[in-house]
DNA sequence: GTTTCAGTTGCAAATCGTTTGCAATTGACT
DNA sequence: AGTCAATTGCAAACGATTTGCAACTGAAAC
């Protein structure tokens, strides 16, 4: 059940397909862009603009062309945005061809993310959907506990 | 399934009741937050600070205070925070005892909410945890499609 | 009922994540 | 190389939320 076998999001994607992704979406493949692919390629969690932007090198890009074109990448469907509750987004790389729906086990904590292959039941769902006439319905579901590391830390208090 | 029996939070609450329970936790009982609890009793619906201020008579209670109710009632276990993905939180009154534990289905065009009474399974939210470590491990689930209305309207469009 | 004081409040300023106007810059196509 | 719309940096603007502080007010004690 635990399963990895599937597509997963997470597998590193070649920075010559993603460019060709935007490219085909008659974006200009400028420095900040492929920057910003770079990192979030190395990175298979979801991250923070403020993130993105600390694990750039210094002055590579302003945090505002970061938002837009975490804006512009959205859009395109190469990156899933996700909210865990405090203030930020926070965005992963999404497969070619996946719709980069998953969820999160958030410990309170430490941040650590750990990425989950459940998800909320598609007959549930389509139950809930169908018995208040709504259309097109999807979730966001993210788990928040603590990791084992803190606590260990707790313990120690 | 779509049980509708137990306890529900939107059962009504009486005011004496809330206002005893902010006494227990030793909390003065005091004009704004008569207020704000008088609005959270009448609007069974998850509401922004925004919205209770809006709600209130002009002037009875500035931002902050509401602000800083909120989280007093937070912490007190009298209120329940949501998020559903736009910038701001939203809270509901907690039916005493009860931990206000439940999910909604939001339109994305009209912000209309509906509240769920299903919940992720608790078996697989367990096995998660236990799979990965985690203690104490909750979730936050919310639903988003488009109500029966916009579906109309759009389609007029 | 008055006193008393910690708990509360209003107001303004500060903070944080995010957006936007604008002039300068730059990919990508000719 | 030349052209032009797309893109960027910078600073200002914004919306949600928090906070410092002096004035105020429940509620317990007298």
């Amino acid at each position: 059940m635990k399963a990895c076998a599937h597509k997963h999001p997470h597998q590193r994607q070649e920075m010559s397909a993603l460019t060709d992704r935007l490219r085909g979406h008659s974006r200009k493949i400028t420095g900040p862009r492929a920057a910003i692919l770079e990192i979030l390629r190395q990175h298979p969690h979801p991250l923070t603009n403020k993130e993105i932007l600390a694990a750039l090198p210094k002055g590579q890009c302003d945090l505002a062309t970061i938002y837009r074109s975490m804006h512009l990448l959205e859009k395109t469907g190469m990156v899933k945005r996700f909210h865990f509750g405090d203030g930020a987004s926070r965005f992963e790389l999404v497969g070619e061809g996946d719709d980069g729906h998953h969820h999160h086990l958030v410990c309170t904590k430490c941040a650590e993310v750990v990425e989950i292959d459940d998800c909320f039941p598609t007959e549930v769902e389509q139950r809930i959907a169908a018995a208040n006439g709504f259309k097109a319905v999807t979730h966001r579901l993210e788990f928040f506990g603590i990791c084992p590391e803190c606590q260990q830390t707790l313990r120690l208090k």
